[in-house]
DNA sequence: CTTAAAAATTTTAAGCTTGAAATAAATATG
DNA sequence: CATATTTATTTCAAGCTTAAAATTTTTAAG
């Protein structure tokens, strides 16, 4: 009784830090990924997910099926469908029937696709760095390391 | 020259190191919006975008302009047209024209709104508590700290 | 083989989001 | 006062996102 009389308040406490530490979590990564928008629009004449499927794409030469790229950039099926989609209609990226499956699909980058993606990926990262520069080294590292520790569920981000 | 031959490498490194936190910092905060996203809609049958504007609202008894929350949101105007219209629809919310301007509506909440937000913004800390549950308090505090060094186009995020 | 269950994908309906265009009202300028 | 500009908001079109339902094909079980 005493001892949850006493720790209560202290437990609310770190509640609140943590609800602190989540809002400016959501802020910041809201900033920079508004920004990265922004001038993925008007750089590039695209899009935020359709730059993230031409990423995943872009490490796999071979392709992948739809349901690999749901669960690697983590949104659902249907989503992918329709972003596909546009990205064939721009001539960045072909389905292939995959031999032996019937019902599924390979998706792979065509050439100006890949060519594309590198040039967009290089100018993201100064986006990125230059975003991001106000942490020196030292605390990039801390932060870092400190993001790679959060489990969720059990799970490391990483 | 000799300076730029050797510098450029390792201005290279730290673009990547610092690319890596912005792929961290995104996979955590979406993991955790997600999370909070399905809680929403699971036990509130309500949405993050919802939330946040009744949470916006529930510090200002007075109301607020739909020019004052697409601001303090950071969203777009046509955006907060379209949630307050459901808001309103659900009894959460009101808009009262303001005096002296036509143009304008204040929107307030409803005392529906002010229970329903008041109950749920406690349930909602405890998942966050939870899901950051694996940060210990000094981490906590040091991941706070870092976060709110962080400066983009010189604003801090706080 | 036949049927049932599982898997890969698409479709659908609803809501969120944006930038740009449209409205309407208030304010400033000549 | 008349006109121009600014301000507050809504409307619109396009795209993103999801969960749930529907389709099609494959695999498993009897």
């Amino acid at each position: 009784m005493n001892l949850e009389l006493e720790t209560a308040p202290v437990a609310d406490l770190d509640a609140k830090q943590r609800l602190r530490i989540w809002i400016r979590l959501l802020k910041l990564s809201r900033r920079i990924e508004s920004e990265i928008r922004e001038r993925l629009r008007v750089e590039f004449s695209t899009t935020l997910p359709r730059f993230d499927v031409l990423a995943a794409l872009y490490r796999k030469g071979e392709g992948m099926k739809m349901s690999e790229l749901s669960e690697a950039l983590m949104v659902s099926n249907g989503n992918v469908t329709g972003i596909i989609e546009r990205l064939v209609q721009d001539g960045q990226v072909v389905r292939i029937p995959v031999e032996g499956d019937r019902r599924a699909m390979q998706v792979r980058l065509t050439e100006d696709g890949r060519k594309s993606f590198a040039m967009m990926a290089e100018v993201h990262e100064g986006w990125v760095n230059s975003m991001l520069g106000s942490l020196d080294d030292e605390d990039a590292a801390r932060l870092l390391a400190l993001l790679g520790d959060v489990s969720i569920n059990g799970r490391k981000v990483t």
